[in-house]
DNA sequence: AGATCATTTCAGAATATTTTGAAACGAACC
DNA sequence: GGTTCGTTTCAAAATATTCTGAAATGATCT
């Protein structure tokens, strides 16, 4: 029965590489679908997946064909990744095109992903927050001043969050869960 | 000068309700922006600000006209407030109409999101790491060496992603940053 | 300079998501 | 039973987002 080239049509045992290349794809998926939880586009996550699962450098014509996708949407999500910090440049000797590397450690990404994240969606809300707190500080108002509790506890809500994530971004890796959010300013009761 | 209707036509000094108004209405605005960042739709967002910040239950009609959205906006999305958890329902004697209320503890409403992430998100995706892993297990090859250590590190960051979750959605409001956070399985290195 | 190859740009096309509105449904009253 | 008022449903419309592809730009070489 067992034969170098079994007849059996159903595949029975893929060969490493493809089953190297299956757990590629496939991670690749399941990255892309987080997208949304990183708060960037599918194929964005994507590309990031394919580049830190293979581990190697790869250009935009790599991209274009293992993603399926245009050249100029590999060079925009290239040029995203980039300016979100989750890839580097890398120049290849003799080579004119350019190579992307996907940062390889996995706590340096939730950090990167964290910063961003602060400064683009975090920072703004404070700065509303701030403002829409000035509407009504100076108002001595009965009807206000519930208003401004739950104002205030959303915004001491937020800078908490701030700070945690400062300590975080801050933080090198092995030490991040450890030391970063410890003592991070939460809202105890007591003094001693 | 100064009497108790004076005629400057730009508005000097707005009355009090009028400050209040403006101010939910930003608040409202600002809470829709961060839509994204809790993986719910805009809409969804300023409906849950428009009840957290006025502490008031609202019915399905308040929010279609202070939210400027159809009826059948503003039905499907309460439904989901409620799915989610955001929101409860609320009985007036003597209506016939449905009220809801926002959660007013701001630690209740991370819990509350976190707990619906990682449902929805951070699970399937544990899911599939696992069988992607499950893929290249007991492949001795050296191409593939590499790719499950990369697959080890991101399977463990989930999974103390996940542990680190479960501690805040299961702590009490005041200690979820201090105890829940503390100990929550990071890498560490040496042992002493 | 001119030739060649890589990258970027961006208006229009394709997709995906969200919203509408009217009809169906249901529940409380008469 | 029937009527009224409120809610839900969902196909179609409106919006928002993402992608394409070809032309423009830039970069490297002879």
């Amino acid at each position: 029965m067992a034969a170098t080239r079994p007849k059996t049509p159903a595949t029975p045992e893929p060969a490493a590489p493809d089953r190297l290349s299956e757990a590629q794809e496939r991670f690749v998926q399941a990255w892309g679908q987080m997208a949304g939880a990183w708060g960037v586009t599918r194929t964005m996550a994507e590309a990031h997946a394919l580049l830190y699962i293979t581990g190697e450098p790869h250009n935009s014509d790599d991209l274009m064909h293992r993603l399926r996708i245009s050249r100029g949407n590999a060079s925009m999500t290239l040029r995203a990744l980039l300016d979100w910090g989750l890839v580097t440049k890398v120049h290849k000797r003799g080579d004119r095109k350019e190579y992307f590397r996907a940062e390889q450690d996995v706590w340096t990404v939730l950090r990167t992903i964290l910063r961003e994240r602060a400064k683009r969606e975090l920072a703004p809300m404070l700065a509303s927050l701030h403002e829409i707190r000035d509407l009504t500080s100076d108002d001595a108002d009965t009807p206000t001043t519930d208003h401004n509790a739950r104002l205030d506890a959303m915004l001491e809500f937020a800078t908490i969050a701030d700070e945690l994530i400062q300590r975080c971004v801050e933080a090198d890796a092995p030490t991040m869960l450890g030391d970063a959010l410890v003592g991070a300013g939460a809202p105890r009761e007591g003094p001693a």
